[in-house]
DNA sequence: AGCACTAAATGG
DNA sequence: CATTTAGTGCTT
């Protein structure tokens, strides 16, 4: 049986009601691995609920439904090998199947015994890939995500699964190739070749032998060890990668840290429940040790043998947070990073599925590990954005890791300083149990904002004189200062001061960016770049002035007025190259007086004791917004943000810079932090019946011709009204109307929102229109997209 | 999504 | 007439 709802309203019991607009609908059992064909080859009982009922005219034949890389929302009937594999035909299987002119991998989503098609009309399964089914908990959470996200089933098992897998490789990825030195006794002829003799030199370091990864991330390339290769003094072995057991005894590598008297009484509730669903949401204010509880409830659940599953916003997988996880426990930790191989991708797979590793590390795509013996998953930062897919399957990581753990009713962990409006409202209506934490160990309150006000006064670099004066006082006493500015380049507009003229960009609804760094003219929202005028294109005047500012303005600025101080900048442009954030912060946590201007890169987790204070150039972003949820996202920055000040023994000061030094959220959220805000806001969404108080669907349409875009919506939009007139479902729909930032790329942008009381609802609703759209003709010539669960209305 | 097929557009 | 390109339709 399918556990209850873990997010109300939402049935995910597997039998969909077909619609009156009927697609196959996806059906899915978590008993289905047991439905295998007997030897007779007669359904075992396990299969007749999948069984679809016979037309009285065809005989039965076996039929295998397949999910295919394909957006088409439908399975794909296949007629069985002549051989069936040794398990039987159970779903689960990976196989591979002609699909038109090409051979594609799909899984097989049901057995049946008939078809829609006559015989005649299928074609067979080429091969079968897999000896045994891929693991139930990742095809349950297939179909879930598939379901709740109106999205192709098969294109999303493609998207959860490995790419080794998804390329019709076979399992068993645990294989590494294992670089040996050879002694040979005359190293001196490789004197002439400096690189291959401290390569090496690096293999006789490790005589068990290095993977040519680890060469690699050495610096050496494949090219330098084959010369080595080729002159005997290094021999390649393929070894199976160890199945390293679980370490008997101490399952610590290095003690757990004291607890203080919150941190013992969050754990002491978790302990409660270690064997349940039990949702929790971790609200600790930076610097209150959330990541101590996370590894305390890890080695509780490590010393019963179960794994837990640990999702960290992009940002936050850096190797000091794995060194953190690794270096406390001496069982596996396996960590899913950007920088993996796709073998090695495949080995934390089935590590995960064979309960060889026990904790797993990754961001928003592992919430799709298969877990062997799940006990726990972790949520860190729970509010990140980070965790919403933007395009394809448009999943956000945490909403399936809550659907997760309730299906292998574990407990659930949540954690933020700054918790989404939808898990604080669970949290606070008692859906969530509640933890909080609001102690910092070094005892100082957090730093509260200082608003100071823009309107009427000069600014050199952005930055006001008050703001300038705190920078040289910081700096005076030995300390770092950080400026946070939300914009990169150098300024957000370029204009001409004699005629008015803005440069503006040629395929988007925007204006570029000025940058110096190299000089050019950019827009954020699409590639394009223009060099940069010496005149006006307008009226040919060579007054063209840069208004306001990005990050690199004011990096010049504070470069200026204090030349003898280095001043780091820190945004996607200047930490391009690989390593080189990570060398900064190295240099930063050095802890010599210095400046940091930086973008949102900065304001996230990191861990950055010298800085005394913070800088916020302008907190306007989300007073006013369109967004409804800007005000939150700003709200959740802005404390992230002073959160970086004064983290260690040191007192901090947060300034930051207003043209709305009286707006009543702005003054709640300096005077009274995060939490006070959010609880207000949350009220103000209640009574304008918002998320997380209603359930929203957004329908993007897109189009070069913006008429084409325009004319599916509206139709769209009066084909659902209709039907929710005519089956009376109490679900709103907005617009069509044209997205915030219409044109981009050339692309016109239209959107409709639904929004529904229940998740049902909005469920029932977004199907329909998403039939709808797949049945019309029209709908081809338009690129067309559903959200649902939008985060930005962009 | 691919991908192949068709019809229109370019080119000599 | 040959070759490229935009539009359309199909996949079991």
């Amino acid at each position: 049986m399918p556990p209850p709802d873990p997010l109300p309203g939402t049935a995910y019991g597997f039998e969909k009601t077909a619609n009156r607009l009927t697609a196959p609908s996806y059906r899915f059992r978590a008993a289905a691995h047991s439905s295998k064909l007997n030897a007779g080859g007669q359904l075992s009982d396990s299969v007749s609920t999948q069984a679809r009922p016979q037309d009285a005219t065809s005989s039965p034949f076996q039929v295998l439904k397949v999910a295919l890389p394909s957006p088409l929302r439908r399975l794909f009937d296949y007629l069985p090998t002549r051989q069936p594999p040794a398990c039987g035909w159970v779903v689960g299987l990976r196989v591979r199947v002609p699909f038109g002119r090409r051979e594609v991998v799909g899984v097989v989503a049901e057995l049946a015994n008939g078809s829609e098609l006559p015989r005649t009309k299928l074609r067979a399964i080429s091969e079968v890939l897999d000896d045994a089914p891929l693991p139930n908990d990742w095809q349950w959470l297939c179909h879930f995500a598939a379901r709740y996200y109106q999205h192709s089933l098969g294109d999303t098992m493609q998207l959860a699964m490995p790419a080794r897998l998804r390329q019709g490789h076979p399992m068993g990825g645990r294989m590494q190739t294992l670089w040996l030195p050879l002694s040979r006794g005359d190293e001196l002829s490789l004197q002439r070749a400096p690189k291959q003799a401290e390569l090496y030199a690096l293999l006789c370091q490790h005589p068990h032998g290095l993977a040519s990864r680890a060469v690699t991330a050495h610096g050496f390339t494949r090219e330098q060890l084959l010369a080595l290769q080729k002159k005997g003094f290094a021999q390649p072995q393929e070894t199976t990668l160890a199945a390293t057991p679980p370490a008997g005894g101490n399952l610590l590598a290095s003690p757990s840290l004291p607890l203080n008297r919150e941190q013992a009484s969050a754990l002491a509730v978790l302990h409660e429940k270690l064997e349940n669903y039990h949702p929790c949401l971790l609200e600790g204010v930076t610097g209150s040790g959330k990541t101590e509880i996370y590894l305390q409830l890890i080695e509780a659940l490590a010393a019963k043998g179960k794994q837990s599953l640990v999702l960290v916003p992009e940002i936050g997988l850096t190797p000091q947070t794995l060194a953190r996880f690794k270096s406390r426990f001496r069982v596996p930790v396996m960590a899913l990073h950007s920088g993996l191989t796709d073998l090695e991708r495949l080995d934390v797979w089935e590590a995960a599925a064979n309960g060889r590793a026990l904790v797993i590390i990754g961001t928003r795509s592992a919430i799709f590990t298969p877990l062997k013996n799940p006990g726990a998953i972790i949520v860190d930062e729970e509010h990140d954005g980070s965790y919403k897919q933007h395009d394809g399957l448009r999943y956000n990581a945490r909403d399936l890791a809550v659907a997760r753990a309730h299906y292998h009713n574990i407990p659930l962990l949540l954690g933020s300083a700054t918790p989404s409006f939808e898990s604080l409202q669970q949290a606070l209506s008692g859906t969530y149990r509640h933890l909080r934490l609001t102690q910092r160990p070094s005892r100082h309150p957090p730093a509260k904002l200082e608003l100071i006000d823009l309107r009427h006064q000069r600014r050199q670099g952005g930055l006001l004189p008050g703001a300038i004066t705190a920078i040289k006082n910081t700096l005076k006493a030995g300390k770092q200062a950080l400026v946070f500015i939300n914009r990169r380049g150098f300024a957000p507009t370029l204009a001409c001061h004699s005629c008015g003229w803005i440069a503006e960009c040629g395929q988007c609804d925007s204006r570029m960016t000025l940058h110096r760094q190299p000089p050019l003219l950019a827009c954020h929202h699409c590639d394009s770049r223009r060099a940069l005028p010496d005149a006006c294109p307008e009226c040919g005047s060579g007054d063209l002035r840069a208004l306001g500012s990005g990050t690199e303005r004011t990096e010049e600025t504070l470069q200026g007025l204090f030349p003898n101080v280095t001043v780091h900048r820190i945004d996607r442009d200047s930490t391009r190259k690989k390593e080189s954030f990570e060398q900064i912060l190295k240099e930063i946590q050095r802890g010599e007086p210095c400046l940091l201007v930086g973008t949102q890169m900065l304001a996230k987790g990191h861990h950055l004791p010298h800085v005394t204070l913070v800088v916020v150039v302008n907190a306007d972003g989300g007073l006013y917004a369109a967004d409804f949820r800007a005000m939150e996202h700003s709200a959740q920055l802005l404390e992230q943000v002073a959160g970086r000040a004064g983290r260690a023994a040191h007192p901090g000061r947060v300034l930051v810079q207003t043209l709305h030094p009286d707006d009543p959220h702005l003054g709640q959220l300096a005077e009274h932090g995060y939490g006070a805000l959010a609880r207000s806001l949350l009220e103000e969404r209640r009574i304008a019946k918002l998320p997380p108080f209603c359930f929203m669907a957004l329908l993007r349409f897109e189009s070069p011709n913006e008429e084409a875009a325009i004319s599916l919506a509206q139709q769209a939009a009066l084909a659902l009204r209709e039907w929710l007139t005519m089956v009376n479902l109490a679900v709103r729909c907005l617009g069509p109307v044209p997205a915030p930032m219409e044109r981009r790329q050339n692309r016109y942008h239209i959107h409709i929102m639904l929004a529904a009381d229940k998740r049902s609802q909005r469920h029932t609703a977004a199907n329909w229109l998403v039939q709808w759209l797949e049945a019309n003709r029209d709908a081809r010539k338009v690129r067309w997209s559903i959200d649902i669960d939008p985060q930005t209305l962009a």
